[in-house]
DNA sequence: ATCCTCCCCTAC
DNA sequence: TAAGGTAGGGGAGGAT
């Protein structure tokens, strides 16, 4: 059956061997950072006063290498790594040496182009356990010889900080690299080449010079010529997508790429990619050392050679997986929070051979949801995998991979992994300590990084422990206790009170009330709600800011004492006059006894910031909470209060944890039955509106079916833009084939910033000036368009396009190339114009979009152009 | 603002 | 027949 099929793919997948590479690796470093030895020595390193030397060392032509190390006349031919045979002519190429190379074989070729590029080529069969073997002797060469500083990448390439070891000893860089070199190649019998810079980025730009089996120095007289001459597509990080956005700028080397606007350049790759890339193009990384990186997910897949003839078999492989996830989870000792699952789905009608085990063209589809319950337990995670499989409703003859993977990773039987990173708990929050402490992790950072924060971490075990006894007296703390009863009886009147004159005065006190702008003629500046308002908020601001420090400072006597100044200035009026004249004092007495809602949230603001609770997010005891919902608002306090009763029992909670229990409270309480929660996926027309409207923005509520298939009023309105400028003629009639229940036209927003991928749909929308009739359907896609083929001609001349897709991840598949295509298209179409009009133009579209049978379906726009003026355009869909 | 979900990109 | 995995960063859009 398929009992081992999952098994057996793993041990013949060369993906899988690079892929679960880092996972040993994780078990090489665990090892090594137990040693006595290497804490030791790391607690007598100081901070380094030398200049930063990083070598990055890779293995040239790895698989290819190892495979040929003892075939000298091997060596000598064009070679390549893969299943594939020169008969066969199938298969990927993993890895080919540099003979093969000057052919044009490249790895991840498939082996007929290679053959045609290399007839002469030899294929060779994988070796992952000499491969797991070598790179295993490679890093216990980096580790020796650096000390520990290796920053692992993959299974033939690792960063060394030899910054020390050139100091120190006075090495040339060069020499230090010269034996690593020496000792890979005695040792491994493969060579390697070394590129060495001041950071990350230029060591690594550096071995491309360097290979094969050679090394490069980027000396620091030479950093700003060497990487103003980088090509920007080397750039690690610019793959396929990033460097074809960037071509437009014609700017190749680093040099070139910074005379160009800054944000063009970010709008063309996003923000981060934009920022990382012109630090890179000035010679800068950022890149922190991390030698044992946090690992932040598990996960297995397997999308090769699936074919599921029933639901069971697909449940089947779900299980496998699943249990591979749960399996490597026990083996890390982590636990995982969220399921994610995902399926490869044919797309049908794509007709393949028979003995095909590929996945073919195929939409990923994925689905994601928190755990029941944080688990690495076998039959837990492939329950949740297999729910989440129900969910996704994909027939089991069109599946072609699935992939099973977990992540909100934390540690095994509630003590936190080194690794994890759960949210502090709320008393931890409050109190300002770090997250967590990792002892390996001080170790390591204090010595090479020494940032400020890092010396922080280091004390955090400590404040644990003292949190830890804090929590105690915190769950009693006095103030809250004394209220405890009180807040049973649903906040009893002298309670209140207390509390409302204590704030009411620290108020007025801490606050300079001329700041406040409590004068008469900021009253009339402002009319009365809008002076109440900004006074409340300075006021409650100054309570918070003062009772935090004071808690801070003191802890719970801190804040008792603050509310005993308070209590106190509140019954010595004197104080107020001595301060204020006559008028004034009376006029903010009757204020303060005026405002009740403004008492009531001093009063609950006072009480919250004893946890700082406000900042917490999601525990919807902010000012938005408040302001949501109106209808709430009688028992907002009350449940506020109830809330914050349950948080201070103990010190178990979290953000997310408490939002999960503030929303069973809320049920409870307000005998509410929670809302199922869902996600519009499906949307389309249900009714027909046909509204007059203008320039400007059309607003309305859609419509949409949820997963279960039940209409739903989305609460977030479409806004949709309405151009009618002068010289087009005036907007008719719009059809819209939605159930829109009200329309609002508000003044055009500005366009965003950038067009995304998403919006290219909309682009295309702008183009029914030429229409006489419109008819637009509303659909969505999250997923790009994929157009599988294209014909398009423009004034009769047929251009005509086809493109073979080829479903490889990664591989120049077309969906960019279909999101150019359209926006060419909308631009066409918007030069014809009704002005002019007069000019003969055809355009024929053929649009094949695929993921309309995607599972993701959401609110956006697909446009069917159903008939052009004066037959201009049309524009089919299929 | 921030979280959640889904999707895309990149690297080996 | 060929073995198209694994993990992290990050963006968009909706919900809260
Ligand atoms: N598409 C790819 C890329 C790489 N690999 C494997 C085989 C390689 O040998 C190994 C290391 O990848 P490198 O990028 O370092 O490539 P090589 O070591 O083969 O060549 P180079 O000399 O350029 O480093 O990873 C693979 O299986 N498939
Ligand atoms: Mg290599
Ligand atoms: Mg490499």
């Amino acid at each position: 059956m398929t009992s081992k099929r999952v098994e057996t793919f793993h041990q013949n997948s060369r993906l899988h061997f690079i892929g679960s590479w880092r996972a040993r690796y994780e078990e090489f470093l665990d090892a090594k950072t137990s040693d006595a030895s290497a804490s030791a020595k790391n607690l007598l390193k100081k901070k380094p006063n030398h200049p930063p030397v990083i070598m990055h060392v890779d293995m040239d032509c790895f698989f290819a290498s190892v495979a040929t190390r003892n075939d000298e006349e091997l060596r000598s031919k064009p070679v390549a790594v893969t299943w594939g045979t020169t008969k066969s002519q199938r298969g990927e190429i993993s890895s080919c040496n540099y003979r093969a190379r000057a052919f044009g074989v490249r790895a991840g070729m498939w082996l007929d182009e290679a053959l045609r590029a290399c007839p002469t080529l030899v294929t060779l069969p994988y070796d992952f356990s000499a491969y797991e073997a070598t790179a295993l002797e490679v890093y216990e060469i980096l580790w020796a010889i650096s000390g520990g500083e290796v920053v692992g990448v993959s299974c033939d390439e690792a960063y060394v900080d030899a910054s020390e070891r050139s100091a120190r000893e006075g090495k040339d860089p060069l020499e230090v690299a010269e034996e690593i070199r020496r000792q890979v190649r005695a040792r491994t019998g493969c060579s390697c080449s070394v590129g060495i810079g001041s950071n990350m980025l230029l060591a690594r730009l550096a071995t491309r010079r360097a290979k094969p089996d050679g090394t490069f120095f980027v000396a620091p007289a030479m950093e700003r010529a060497f990487i103003a001459a980088t090509l920007v597509e080397d750039i690690p990080g610019v793959g396929r997508t990033a460097g074809k956005k960037l071509e437009v700028f014609g700017a190749k080397t680093c040099g070139e790429l910074l005379r160009v606007p800054v944000d063009d350049v970010r709008r063309a790759i996003g923000g981060k990619l934009a920022e990382k890339l012109l630090d890179a193009a000035r010679g800068v990384d950022k890149t922190p050392w991390r030698v044992r990186p946090e690992r932040k997910s598990v996960g297995a897949q397997m999308s090769w050679g699936v074919r599921c003839a029933t639901d069971d078999i697909a449940q089947d492989f779900v299980r496998q997986l699943a249990n591979e996830v749960s399996q490597r989870m026990q083996r890390l000792k982590i636990r995982g929070g969220r399921m994610f699952l995902k399926v490869w789905r044919a797309i049908p009608d794509v007709r393949t051979k028979r003995d095909y085990q590929g996945h073919g063209a195929c939409d990923v589809l994925t689905r994601s949801k928190p755990m029941l319950r944080v688990s690495n337990d076998t039959e837990i995670v492939a329950n949740e995998a297999l729910s989440l499989l129900r969910e996704l409703r994909v027939e089991a003859t069109l599946i072609r991979g699935l992939g099973v993977s977990v992540n909100k990773l934390e540690g095994e039987n509630g003590v936190a992994s080194p690794t994890s990173k759960r949210q502090p708990t709320l008393f931890q929050m409050f109190r300002g300590d770090e997250p967590e402490a990792k002892a390996e992790l001080n170790d390591e950072t204090l010595d090479s990084e020494t940032s400020d924060e890092d010396v922080i971490e280091t004390q955090g075990e400590e404040d644990v422990a003292n949190t830890q006894e804090l929590t105690q007296n915190e769950c009693d703390f006095a103030l809250f206790n004394d209220s405890q009863a009180e807040i049973d009886s649903d906040l009893g009147r002298s309670m209140r009170e207390a509390f409302a004159s204590a704030a009411r005065a620290y108020a007025w006190q801490s606050y300079e009330l001329t700041r406040l702008s409590l004068s008469k003629r900021r009253r009339e500046t402002y009319g009365e709600d809008e002076y109440a308002k900004r006074a409340t908020s300075s006021a409650t601001d100054v309570i918070l800011a003062h009772a935090r420090r004071s808690y801070l400072r003191e802890g719970a006597s801190g804040l008792s004492a603050v509310l005993d100044d308070a209590r106190a200035l509140c019954r010595s009026h004197e104080l107020l006059h001595e301060k204020y004249s006559s008028q004034g004092a009376a006029f903010i007495a009757a204020w303060l006894d005026r405002v009740d809602t403004v008492e009531r949230l001093v009063l609950v603001q006072v009480l919250l910031c004893v946890r700082e609770l406000l900042d917490v997010p999601n525990l919807g005891l902010g000012d938005a909470a408040y302001k949501k919902r109106p209808s709430a608002r009688p028992g907002f306090y009350e449940h506020a209060l109830f809330r914050l009763r349950f948080v201070t029992q103990n010190d178990r909670w979290r953000p997310r944890v408490l939002a999960r229990a503030v929303k069973r409270i809320d049920a409870h309480r307000l005998r509410n039955p929670k809302p199922e929660p869902h996600t519009p996926r499906l949307l389309f027309a249900h009714t027909t509106l046909s509204i007059c409207i203008d320039d400007g923005l059309l607003v309305f509520h859609p419509l949409v079916h949820d997963r279960r298939q039940r209409l739903v009023r989305l609460s977030n309105p479409i806004h949709y833009n309405v151009l009618n400028q002068p010289p087009y003629a005036p907007q008719s009639h719009l059809t819209l084939p939605h159930d829109v229940h009200s329309a609002r036209i508000l003044p055009r927003r500005p366009n965003r910033d950038r067009p995304s991928h998403y919006t290219v749909f909309r682009d295309v929308i702008h183009s029914r000036k030429i229409l006489r009739e419109r008819h637009f359907v509303f659909a969505s896609i999250r997923k790009r368009p994929r157009i599988d083929e294209l014909h398009l001609s423009i004034r009769d001349e047929p251009v005509q396009q086809l493109w073979k897709f080829d479903p490889r991840h990664g591989s120049d598949h077309d969906r960019p190339l279909a999101a150019l295509w359209i926006q060419y298209i909308a631009h066409n179409l918007q030069l014809s114009r009704p002005d002019s009009l007069h000019v003969k133009r055809s355009v024929r579209i053929r649009v094949l979009i695929v993921d309309e049978r995607a599972s993701c379906f959401d609110f956006f726009l697909v446009y069917v152009i159903t008939r052009a003026r004066g037959r201009d355009a049309v524009v089919e869909r299929d």
